[in-house]
DNA sequence: AGTTAGCACTCAAACACCGCGAGTGCTAAA
DNA sequence: TTTAGCACTCGCGGTGTTTGAGTGCTAACT
């Protein structure tokens, strides 16, 4: 759907001023800030054609002219570009994403809150998902008479470690076998392949040790779940509630909606690659018709690893929310690449 | 301050029918819930004097009366009994509580998930708290080539891990290495003598290695005020916008005052050993003037060394709030303790 | 001295009404 | 195609009005 060069800049115009006001905006506050030079005659038919078409809507009949679903649509996809952030505001996101970041996990916790910080919306971000990775290596550690830790490291450098309690007293001579015989049937498979079957078949070919390994094994494979999942850092969802451009109620829902992990899985799983915006119901989520939710994914050896998302009120300065989400992810994601490769 | 009988009958009432009803009570509604033989002129003289002397409130004069701070006060202190639990709740909690604990921190987490789920108002638990633990031992996990993870036993049974990475090339010599000399230095330490100092004189010692340890003694630093460090579950805060006791701005500033854990933790550590209720203002956060809080203390080893407390309205069954609370309380603390002892 | 019936009084909540002003759509002329 | 002019619409804020629940007070009663 093409739109002529004058309906663009008006419709322009009356994103970003509402975007800005909250209010909507009649015909003769775009004459000066379209710079057009026509009355405000000429801008009511245009604006009329907008709405027959479906970019705008009036409240009620005597009010200006507020964006629909598809008016902010045709702004985010065809009227703005990206826009540069400032250098202070890029290092000051850098350094926020850097302090005591010694793991992803860290990296993408702070990610996270820096962006809720500075938008003052609620911002997602997931751990790198293990769907891919290997068994790098698995180590025990000795925690009690009975208690043993596995400490499973895949091959994208998650490391995940699971608790677990025997029958027997563990030495470390016991320790040092599950060590030696559990890597040489576990290292390099690919953690998906790790199922009971698979466990099954490799307590199968212990023989008579299989009795002593049914705990271990189960540690390991919850372990292995655990690095398989993703896991969901949220930061600033209360930030919404104080939102202006939110009525209570709906805020309220869309809490809830980020209260349940489930969700914002699913939402955050759409996404394959690179950036989008979900606008009102585009996501599908009823608790998500009066937010955008902006998603962009990050990568660690060039294969997409996880989401950095911002959610938030469907008015919104999308340009520059749009720079920072995709900034702070870059970021984020050169630095765990720095972290684990080296 | 002693109240005749009949004075604290009427005001039991007040309180009950307050709590469940949201409204106002009248002097009529109290002849038949007192079942006090006596006209509504009565009650309402008694009911002036209550309010003079601080326990009720008129919101207005046309309406009926409202308990005051002081009035919840005293029925809390003198007008309930703990209630007991169905068998059925009690077994439902402790199956929450259960399920796939593997550790103190998941045993806790699901403490607080079921108390919020249950009573639908937010709950929080605090992890035990390392302050009085000391290093049982320490353990060394190689991840990488140049990366490694320190694993930190406490005699507390808590486990910390904090990845670091070093100059050098790990090899299996240098990190049993390390392994030997920290355990030497550490064990049996308790973790609030380890900061900067102690572990200057233990680099010292080292002589010439302490070059290759000032990452590695980092990493302990690090982890050693992880384990000091009580870790803060909140759960279910959102249910607090959907509760009818709140009006949304009280609800929105409670949510604000719990996102910040240096709030949390504060209002948390008050809390010696026991069972408290606080009351709105009591609690000295003017966030939570339209909340009550009720807190109890965990023991491990006949230690206090967390919490578990429940956040809502002014306005609700204390009676069965506080034994919930002290069951979970009770049990997860029963949990952990044969999870530790044996 | 404590209790009660009766009554005048108060006040929040719900509802209707009204004037304003911003902004519109339409029409007829340029 | 654009424009000036004009009648029209409707949300908003302010102002009565009514209703009803619940009170405090007083004077009589036990």
């Amino acid at each position: 759907m093409e739109l002529r060069e004058r309906k663009q800049k008006i419709l322009k115009a009356v994103v970003e001023n509402y975007i800005h006001s909250g209010v909507a905006v009649g015909s003769k506050a775009l004459i000066e800030q379209t710079g057009l030079n026509v009355s405000s005659a000429t801008i009511r038919n245009e604006l009329a054609d907008l709405e027959r078409n479906g970019y705008l809507l009036q409240p009620h009949t005597s009010a200006g002219r507020v964006p629909t679903q598809k008016g902010y649509r045709y702004y985010v996809d065809n009227l703005i570009k990206g826009s540069n952030l400032s250098d202070r505001l890029k290092s000051h996101i850098e350094n926020a994403i850097e302090t005591g970041a010694d793991a992803p996990e860290r990296i993408l916790s702070n990610t996270a809150q820096v962006l809720s910080k500075l938008t003052g919306m609620a911002s997602i971000t997931t751990t790198p998902s293990g769907i891919n990775a290997r068994v790098h290596k698995i180590r025990f550690v000795i925690t009690g008479r009975h208690t043993c830790m596995a400490v499973l490291i895949t091959s994208n450098g998650m490391v995940k470690s699971r608790l677990f309690r025997v029958e027997f007293v563990v030495t470390p001579e016991l320790v040092s076998m599950f060590d030696k015989v559990l890597n040489e049937a576990f290292v390099g498979v690919p953690l998906k392949d790790i199922d009971r079957a698979f466990l099954q078949s490799v307590g199968a070919s212990f023989g008579e040790l299989s009795l002593f390994m049914a705990d271990v094994l189960f540690a390991i494979l919850d372990s292995v779940k655990q690095a398989m999942q993703q896991s969901i850092n949220i930061s600033g969802s209360t930030n919404l509630l104080f939102l202006s451009e939110y009525d209570m109620l709906g805020a309220r829902d869309v809490l809830k909606f980020l209260s349940d992990s489930e969700n914002v899985s699913t939402l955050l799983s759409e996404n394959i690659k690179g950036t989008k915006v979900f606008l009102g119901k585009e996501s599908g989520y009823y608790e998500l018709s009066g937010s955008m939710v902006i998603t962009t994914t990050y990568e660690i050896g060039n294969q997409t690893a996880g989401a950095v998302a911002l959610v938030g009120p469907l008015r919104a300065d999308y340009q520059t929310l749009i720079s920072m989400v995709e900034y702070a992810s870059d970021y984020a994601s050169k630095l765990i690449g720095e972290l684990l490769e080296v």
